[in-house]
DNA sequence: GATTAGCACTCGGGGGACGAGAGTGCTAAA
DNA sequence: TTTAGCACTCTCGTCCCCCGAGTGCTAATC
């Protein structure tokens, strides 16, 4: 059953009065501000069946009404209107674009803090993969006499490099010959490929650098495990302090390290991810509707960037439950819009 | 005028007890606890006096004394029992020490971590520098036609590399040219040497690859830069909140914004360092003592460890003005030396 | 002279009591 | 169907008061 028209402008004037002054909404008020010319006694018959439907809450009795996950998913997918995000806020995201800042990590650490900046909420961004992630290329040098060089390029772009110490000083061609060794034998391989054996086997063909090649094959593989789990970046963590709902600090505590801690993000990402995200959508993810405690009292606008075939991305924002999601979806659609396009345009050649 | 010896296992009996409690220490239960055979009149009379000479602080008239930040520095520096850590503890960091991490910035995160659950205080760590840092060497090669990647190693034995983009494929040849010339013109020249006038001269020598050299390096006077900067690494911020003294979400704000914004922790560790700090040395910066206000309420305890001549880091532990400085310490204080030992030992070659 | 017992005093905090205010639900009238 | 009116509920801030912890001072004691 759908609603009527009152009811869902009732609602929407609720929720956006609840969103800017985070107490509850009376029916007086609505009278006041909604624009409907109906009293407030109207006005609390509809909410009192708002109520009923699921859509509103009531903290106690004798207070106004809030708006519950329901009625905010209602309001992010059908009442809200699109917000435009203003000049300088426009300026400001195309002027990070614009910048010439070419290496992921430094794109997305910057980008965070832009948008957390703008939207006053907590960002998180996130690097996320298919398993099916390779090494590409592997390369070596010498730096000092004992020491050496190793840089991995992942299939999706990732550059990693490591130091390796040696047992003796080889010469230019000894490099020159493990470097094919490694490229030969790993290469095109996934993480669950690059076994023991193989390592042992290509470690045989290399004589005195057989230990180069054992360490940079397991430095590979740990960069592949790496990136199957994503790397996360914070911006504007002190933020979840400005809203009231969190002068707890228990709950401000349990928020805070639940996102401090990886993994929570990266189960947020996975769990609301598995289906049909396109590129470059916005999604809502609300209150009771994500999966983990320490959320459920929280909101999260996110989206996704798109690296290759084989590494996607997440940019989210966090706030309470409570949150101004018609200005934070504006503002993160704005971006994630430039963003795919730079990088389809200049980061990847594929 | 020094303190008698009654004044100072007084004033220890206090700063124990307030470490422990959080709540202010009254003359009964040091009296009763404080294994000195004096009435609480007696003891009165001293913490009065104490008060006078400026170690104890009352928060109001009928309450117990506080320790004020010239009592802590003199527990600190005088009174406070050294500790040692327990042996699980010392299991826990000998085997972070052992793991095979050789990477600086995976250890300091690890670390950083570790340390924060030890002692359930937020720590950072910073790698900071003498501005004459210098590349060191370069290296270029191609991952696909037209994208080459720069690696650069700076005197102190950071490594950053960068996707170029190139506008037409050059051959093998081109890029050994190409690092060749880079290496000629850029290695062993600090920042404020890399002129624009001999980015030019080296790029006139390149013909086609000039925006290769200018590219690259570019790149290594960012990488020069953010060196001379410093990185840092924050772990266990979540627990600020978990301090009595940080229940006030203003104040929690205001230290979890000052953290997270590395440039509070990078001037913090510039005031107090350009002095006669020895690497090891555990070292203590307590409530007014930190010139920046966010601070003026919290402790640190810090200690340095060196990467060569060039590149020097700080480890730091950051609590409330009452922590519990003997333990912070003794756990600093293993990890510090184990840590540079490790560092002599095995990551640089000099 | 140092220590201590005794005591009056101070002040913060906890615990009602109370009233104001906001909001509701219901009823009856328009 | 809407609305005016009204009784009712509940929270919150305020005031007040008392309790308890702790102090400082004085006078007695070691």
């Amino acid at each position: 059953m759908s609603l009527s028209d009152r009811k869902r402008r009732i609602l929407k004037a609720i929720i956006d009065e609840y969103i800017e002054n985070a107490e509850p909404v009376g029916s007086k008020i609505i009278a006041a501000r909604g624009r409907l010319d109906v009293s407030p006694a109207t006005i609390r018959n509809e909410m009192s069946e708002l109520e009923e439907l699921g859509y509103l809450e009531q903290p106690h009795i004798s207070a106004g009404r809030v708006p519950s996950t329901a009625g905010y998913r209602l309001y992010v997918n059908e009442l809200m209107q699109p917000q435009q995000i203003s000049v300088s806020e426009a300026e400001a995201i195309n002027r990070a674009l614009g910048s010439r800042m070419r290496e992921l990590e430094k794109m997305l650490r910057e980008f965070g803090r832009l948008v957390s900046q703008l939207t006053n909420y907590t960002t998180y961004t996130l690097t996320t993969h298919a398993s099916s992630e390779k090494v590409k290329k592997f390369d070596v040098f010498l730096i000092e006499p004992r020491t050496a060089i190793a840089v991995v390029v992942t299939s999706s772009g990732i550059l990693k490099n490591k130091r390796i110490k040696l047992g003796y000083p080889p010469s230019e061609n000894e490099i020159f010959i493990a470097t094919r060794i490694l490229n030969m034998y790993f290469t095109e391989k996934t993480l669950d490929e690059i076994s023991l054996s193989l390592i042992k086997r290509a470690a045989s063909e290399a004589g005195e650098l057989a230990s180069l090649i054992v360490d940079v094959a397991e430095f590979a593989g740990e960069v592949l495990d790496e990136t199957r789990e994503g790397d996360v970046y914070l911006d504007g963590i002190s933020r979840i302090l400005n809203h009231p709902e969190y002068r707890d600090p228990e709950k401000a505590q349990e928020l805070l390290s639940y996102l401090t801690d990886k993994q929570g993000i990266i189960r947020h990402a996975q769990e609301h991810f598995s289906d049909d995200v396109l590129p470059g959508q916005i999604r809502y993810s609300i209150g009771t509707e994500n999966n983990d405690l320490p959320l459920k009292d929280a909101g999260i606008v996110y989206g996704t960037y798109d690296l290759g075939k084989n590494l996607q991305g997440v940019i989210g924002i966090v706030g309470p439950r409570r949150m101004d999601y018609a200005k934070v979806a504006a503002n993160l659609n704005y971006f994630i819009t430039g963003f795919n396009k730079l990088l389809k345009d200049s980061f990847f050649t594929e």
